[in-house]
DNA sequence: CGGCATAAATTGGTCGACCAACCAATAAAC
DNA sequence: GTTTATTGGTTGGTCGACCAATTTATGCCG
């Protein structure tokens, strides 16, 4: 009764999470064919008829994971009103991933273990970076152009706002105990409003 | 005429060597124990001889490149007069270190991948940090208490400082195209000095 | 409508290669 | 002669990639 034709996507999909799955269970030095094929309850067989390699899955669960990060916070971004607030909200979502969505860090740091070693990878690495930059960049923009933050050179502040927000999430991964999470979050949101301010220091 | 014994820390030395640039070479995938033998010119067996197992080898790796990067940042550090200067100095260090010795933030990032999945490598890399933030924290504490720096909570302005590095030189290592290193150390300085400066923006 | 060809999807197993850990044996220094 | 240092090979297992064979759906033609 099910359908045959047009498994393609939903296959996918499937080796995908159970890559991800497998990654934040094992790391990548137990990312097996095997395993990922248990994970997702197929055989390991298919696993080379819709990717290429074991690398090109690492790949895709980067970009899967990037993209889910992405879609959390346009869709809080989305609720701001100002550019205060947006930075706030972007904030509070990747905080909000890096403690309870613990996969996110774990795959993305395997990932980049590999994205070392393999040309395929480091650029899938580098253009996600490049985008997220732009992303934070667009919005600071809009900031600057509407008087709320000081006049700065934004590929830089784009760069120093992903900085902070990488360094926080990676010790809060390393180690629950250091912050509670609305704690890190105001921690980063003064760092980086003293930073962009156009007034005096609070 | 060599001597043969008293030759442990000798080897230890040699063997954690060839690791690191075996993991910079070829990753962690690519780390094993016949590679890394033959980098350090000595056989398979010795290994397990001065080491329990590979992870303990990880860790040793870990701990070196740590110790190195600590020594370097105290060398900057310690010809600076004042909080502002030092903690320029520590910029210095971290950034000539990601973008002139590669091999530091590959052996990080592979070690933090097998940290989340073995309990002995996460604990050296909590310690790790938590010291880090400790020395990075003390030096803030003499600045603010010369009046340098504005009355921020030490162990969260540490927390902050080590973010911005850590993600600065993660962007520089993924992106060497990115920005020239003095051009980072300055965008680092600027974010830091007016997050934690006293008087008005500059 | 019914059967045939073609393509899509999937299986399970095979292949050669390689791995980490271990060990018995040896050599050198004390 | 006993401890320290070192060798090199063995072992039991796992790996990623590949493929021949099978099943299922779809389009085509009479």
């Amino acid at each position: 009764m099910t359908l045959k034709l047009g498994m393609a996507p939903v296959r996918r999909e499937q080796i995908v999470r159970a890559t991800i799955r497998c990654l934040a269970r094992d790391g990548y030095a137990g990312l097996t064919m095997k395993r990922v094929a248990a994970e997702a309850a197929v055989s390991q067989g298919i696993l080379h008829y819709y990717f290429r390699d074991k690398a090109a899955m690492l790949a895709a669960a980067a970009l899967r994971v990037t993209a889910d990060l992405d879609r959390r916070v346009a869709a809080e971004a989305r609720r701001a009103r100002d550019a205060r607030a947006r930075l706030r909200a972007v904030i509070r979502a990747c905080l909000v991933t890096a403690v309870d969505n613990r996969d996110f860090w774990t795959v993305f740091i395997e990932f980049w273990g590999e994205a070392f070693h393999d040309r395929r990878l480091a650029t899938v690495n580098r253009q996600a970076y490049a985008r997220a930059r732009r992303l934070i960049g667009a919005g600071l923009a809009r900031g600057i152009a509407a008087g709320e933050f000081r006049r700065v050179d934004v590929e830089e502040a784009a760069a120093v706002v992903l900085a902070l927000l990488d360094g926080i999430s990676l010790q809060l991964t390393f180690d629950r105990g250091l912050m509670t999470r609305p704690r890190a979050a105001r921690v980063a949101e003064t760092a980086l409003f003293r930073y962009l301010s156009t007034g005096g220091p609070t």
